[in-house]
DNA sequence: ATTGAAAATGAAAACCATTATCATTTAGGA
DNA sequence: TCCTAAATGATAATGGTTTTCATTTTCAAT
């Protein structure tokens, strides 16, 4: 499906918020983005487009995108949240390992067979089971990477 | 494997650190623990047991038994850590549903037949594939739940 | 048991990502 | 074009987590 400008414009209308330039730009920034973004990864990001941009502006918009469906929020532990667009493409989701010892992550999309398989089914058990709108989901291996194994002891 | 007092004074010392009472007593709360706990419920619960021991010495040890594999930390994205002591019976892992509205969050552990194989799998494949150590793995599913789905707009 | 050095503790202050406040500006339907 | 509700940005406040530092405790060597 497409996702340009004027689909988000009706999409933020059918939600009962306005299109702003600044909610553009956020969503440009987002959109272009390769990996997880922090708050202020966007906020650096939107200034080189358009300074004037308030970090306020960036949390409330992100807030509302996550609202929408549009946007993932995860916290891998370093204290500050990375945000992302939740593509419709699953070639572009991902897993993680997270190096519990000097925060290294690692991203990896290259499933197992039964990986993308199970998740789809999980949603879907889920969802009915629960009664819940799924809008994205996580998945973090947690431990010690390579260097960090080696030097921690026992 | 029995993990009394006995066994972990041991595992401190294998990992240079000094067994001391705080340190036992919150190890003890968290054994008793049915959830995961914020630092401060473990503050609270540590406090009826012995008051006096600060809040500051709750997250370091709790840094510290992250260090050496026996709890896990996970932000459900309410600003706060959660903490739990790992378990080495299966049977108490549990995955989780979590409301982007309203912060509700589902644990459920009833794996369909294919969860718990593939994670199994999943941890030594990428323990092997990444040079990683896999002390634990946590798996959510953001959402809305029953109630907020049918309070938020389209 | 005593001792001593290194590690652990607690109280208070610092940190810093995120949120609330509020006066001003903007979007977009009438 | 006008008007009202929503959005914005600067600033201050919030609150979970860390740092600091003087004091206390652990535990291996004596």
């Amino acid at each position: 499906m497409g996702r340009g400008p004027r689909w988000c414009h009706a999409r933020f209308r059918n939600f009962g918020y306005k299109m702003t330039q600044p909610r553009e730009i956020i969503l440009d920034v987002l959109s272009r983005a390769k990996k997880h973004l922090s708050a202020e990864d966007i906020y650096i990001e939107v200034y080189k487009i358009y300074p004037g941009i308030g970090l306020t502006t960036i949390y409330r918009t992100l807030d509302i995108l996550i609202n929408m469906g549009m946007v993932s929020r995860y916290d891998f532990g370093d204290g500050r949240s990375r945000y992302e667009l939740i593509s419709d493409k699953k070639s572009e989701h991902h897993h993680h390992l997270v190096c519990l010892n000097c925060g290294k992550i690692i991203d990896y999309s290259d499933y197992i067979d039964e990986e993308t398989k199970l998740f789809d089914k999980l949603e879907k058990v889920l969802s009915e089971k629960h009664n819940f709108k799924i809008n994205y989901h996580h998945v973090g291996f947690y431990g010690l990477c390579d260097r960090c194994k080696s030097t921690t002891s026992s």
